[in-house]
DNA sequence: TATTGTTATACTCTATAACTATA
DNA sequence: TATAGTTATAGAGTATAACAATA
C-alpha cells in the first residue's frame, strides 16, 4: 500500500501561514504589527540607511518613511544623520526598541520550540538541514523598484 | 569538526518569509493582495458564511465585510442569502474569481516546485513528511473574538 | 435576548507622484 | 543631473463600537 502522498507545496504553505499567524499573535501581544517586528529584527545587528532598509523589507522608500515615523514616535528607533552623506539618515534601534525586540524573540523561540517538540531531536536536525538547503538554494526575488 | 549548528527556528522563519514574499509577488502580478488570495483559496472548496470565513482568516467580522465588499466589487465573489437563516449570507466564488484563483495556484505550484528542485526527490519526500507532522501536531491558536 | 452581518470612524500600511536638499 | 529622503494624497486592510434585522 503506497504512502498517503504528502503534498510538499501544501505542507510548505500550511507551515508558513501557521508561523506567520503565531508571530503575528506574539507581536500583537506586545502591541506591534508584523512589519514593525521585522523592522526591529533587522536593526538588531545593523544600522542601515532608509534605502537599504526599504530594499530588505521590499517596501518603497515612502512606505518606509511612514513605518519609521511611527516606530520613532513610539520611541523604538531613531534617525541618526549619516556621517558620510548629508542627505542620508541611518536608522538605529533605541534601548527601548531593543528590549521589546528581545522579549518578542524570546517568546517566538519558546513558541516555535514547543511547536517543534512533536519531532524527536534527530528529525529536528534533519528538518533544519533541509530548510537551510532550501533557503540557501533560493534565487532572490527581483526588487520592486 | 561539528556541523555548523543549523538553527531550526531561524530556518523555519526564513523559509516562511521567503514563501510569503513569493506568494505576494505572484498575487501582485495578478493584481491581488495576499489576503484576497487567501479568501479565494478558501472559497475553492466551500461556500461559508461571514462568521465562519472570519474565523478561518482570523479577522473580525467587520474587517471581513470590507474584504468581501472589495472582492465583490471586482466580481470575484458574491454574497448569496443563506437558505436556512434570514440574517446570514454565504460567500461564493464567481467563475471569474475561480479562474483567477486557478491561475495563481498554477503559478505558485510552478514557483515552489522550482524552489524545491534544489533537493533530490527522496529529500523532498522526507521534507514533506516532516512538515506534515509539524502542522498536524500544532495546537490551534486561540480565536481573536 | 442572542446572533449575523453592516456601518461609522480611526488608524496602520502601502503606493505614486511631486518635492527638498545634498552629491 | 542624480540620489536620499520626505510629503501629499489615495486606497487597502484592520479594529472597535454602534447599529439593523432576524432567530
Amino acid at each position: 500500500m503506497p504512502a498517503p502522498a504528502l503534498n510538499l507545496v501544501d505542507g510548505l504553505f500550511q507551515l508558513s501561514f501557521l508561523l506567520q499567524a503565531r508571530l503575528t499573535h506574539i507581536a500583537a501581544a506586545h502591541d506591534l504589527s508584523l512589519i514593525q517586528v521585522r523592522l526591529l529584527g533587522i536593526l538588531r545587528d545593523c544600522e542601515p540607511g532608509m534605502l537599504e532598509l526599504a530594499r530588505y523589507l521590499e517596501l518603497t522608500k515612502s512606505s518606509l518613511s511612514g513605518l519609521v515615523d511611527r516606530a520613532e514616535a513610539r520611541g523604538l528607533v531613531e534617525r541618526v544623520p549619516s556621517p558620510s552623506d548629508g542627505r542620508g539618515a541611518n536608522i538605529r534601534v533605541t534601548p527601548r526598541g531593543r528590549k521589546l525586540s528581545k522579549a518578542i524573540e524570546a517568546a517566538v523561540n519558546a513558541d516555535v520550540d514547543a511547536l517543534a517538540s512533536v519531532l524527536p531531536e534527530a528529525d529536528r536536525r534533519r528538518l533544519a538541514s533541509l530548510l537551510d538547503r532550501l533557503v540557501q538554494g533560493a534565487q532572490p526575488a527581483p526588487p520592486l523598484d
